[in-house]
DNA sequence: GTCTATAGTCGGATAGAC
DNA sequence: GTCTATCCGACTATAGAC
C-alpha cells in the first residue's frame, strides 16, 4: 500500500496537465490556475510538489526523459552493448529499433509530448538540457556505440553520428509524421500488419551497417 | 514595378506574424490585436486581406505550403519523373533529396514554420488539410513514383509508401532534431562540409533502391 | 453557502473616413 | 489600402439577496 496516495496522484495529475498546457500554450501563457484547474488539484499543490511553475516545468520535462527511458529500455541496452561481439551488437540495435518504432507508433501517450519536446527543439531552454542529458543524449550514446561498432568506426567518428541521427529520423517521423502516412495508406491507424511491415522497412536500412565493406567511404585506419 | 508594394508587404507581415504567432500559441489563443501589433498593422487589415482570423491562420498554412514546394521545385520534378528511365529516376531522386536536405538544414526561414505544423499534425484541422494537399501530399507522390519506379513496385505500394516516408523522416530530422546533433558533434550550425557528408548519408540510403534484387521480399508479380 | 444580477474586460468583427 | 472608432458577444468577478 502507497503512503500518500492521493498526493501522489495529484503529482502526477499535475505534470501531465503540465506537459498538455506547456506544450499547448507555452511557459509564460500557461498560468498556475489553468494548471491546477486541469489537474483537479488546489493551486497550492504546484507550490508544495514543485516549488513554482519553472519547478513542475521541468517536473514535466524530466518525467518525459524518464519515460522515454523506460520504454526504450536506454540503460539495460547501454550497458550491455559495449562488452558485446558483432553479431550482439547487431541484435541489439535491431531490438531497439524495434523498441522504439514500437514506442513511437503505436504509444498513444508518446503524442502528449510531441509540442513541449517540439517547443525546446525550437527554443532550448533548461528543460532541453534535462531532455537531452536524460534521454536524447542516451538514444544518441547508446545507437552510436551499436552503429561504431557494426561500421568500425570510432563512437565520435562524424559519420557515425550522422548514422544514428538519421536511423532516429526514420523511426521518429512515424510519430511526428503519423497523419500525411495514415491518410496516404487510407487507414484510421496502425495495425499490427502495418507494424510490421515498418519494422521490416527499418530493419532493411540497417542492412547498410550490417556489412562494413560494402560502404564506400571507409575510415581510413588511423 | 509592382502595382501596390506596400499592401503585399502588409499582408506578407501578416503573415509571418500568424505563423510565428499561431504557431506558438495556437489558434484560440492568438488575438487579432496580438497580430496586427506582431506585424506592424493595424487590425482592420486582418479584415481586408483574410476576410478573418480564421482566413489569415488558413493563408499561413498556405503561404508554408507554397514555399515548401517553390523551394523542393515539387512542381517540375513531379512532372518530369513519370516518363523518366531508371536512370533518370534515380538522378532526381538524389536531386530532390539534396534539396530537401538543403532546404530543412540551412534554411532558416524553414524553424520558423516547425510549431504551426506540428500543432497541425497533432491536431490536424483545416490547415492540416492544406499543408497536405498542397505540399505533403506532393512530396509523397513524387517520391514515391521515382521509389516505386526505382524498386520495380507499383505506386500505391504499401512498401513504397513506407520506404517513403522512412526517407522523408531521414531528411526532415535534420530540421526537427537539429539541436541534439549540433550538441552532438559540439558545433554552432552546419557548414558546408557537415552538409556535405549528411548528403553522402543519405545517399548511401538511396543505394538501397538502385539495386533492386538486392531487396529480400520483393512484391510478387500479380 | 448558494444563487444571481450587474459591472467590467477582452476579443472578433464591422463601418466609414482618409 | 490603411486606419480609427465602435459594436456586440463571451467570459469573469464581485456583491448583494436569501
Amino acid at each position: 500500500m502507497v503512503s500518500r496516495p492521493a498526493s501522489l496522484n495529484t503529482r502526477e495529475r499535475l505534470i501531465q496537465a503540465g506537459i498538455r498546457l506547456f506544450g499547448e500554450q507555452g511557459f509564460e501563457a500557461t498560468t498556475t490556475r489553468g494548471l491546477a484547474e486541469a489537474a483537479g488539484a488546489n493551486i497550492g499543490s504546484i507550490a508544495y510538489h514543485f516549488a513554482n511553475k519553472r519547478g513542475l516545468y521541468l517536473a514535466a520535462a524530466r518525467y518525459i526523459a524518464e519515460q522515454l527511458r523506460t520504454r526504450l529500455a536506454l540503460d539495460e541496452t547501454a550497458a550491455q552493448a559495449p562488452v558485446a561481439d558483432r553479431d550482439a551488437a547487431l541484435a541489439a540495435l535491431r531490438a531497439l529499433a524495434r523498441r522504439m518504432v514500437r514506442t513511437f507508433a503505436e504509444d498513444e501517450e508518446c503524442r502528449q509530448w510531441l509540442l513541449l519536446v517540439m517547443r525546446e527543439q525550437v527554443r532550448p531552454g533548461e528543460a532541453f538540457e534535462i531532455l537531452q542529458a536524460e534521454a536524447f543524449g542516451l538514444v544518441q550514446a547508446t545507437l552510436g556505440g551499436l552503429i561504431a561498432r557494426l561500421t568500425d568506426r570510432a563512437i565520435d567518428d562524424r559519420r557515425v553520428i550522422l548514422e544514428t541521427h538519421t536511423l532516429v529520423g526514420q523511426i521518429v517521423f512515424f510519430l511526428i509524421g503519423r497523419e500525411p502516412l495514415l491518410r496516404r495508406l487510407e487507414i484510421e491507424a496502425f495495425d499490427e500488419t502495418i507494424l510490421a511491415e515498418i519494422e521490416a522497412v527499418i530493419d532493411a536500412h540497417l542492412r547498410l551497417y550490417a556489412a562494413p565493406n560494402a560502404d564506400p567511404t571507409p575510415t581510413r585506419p588511423t
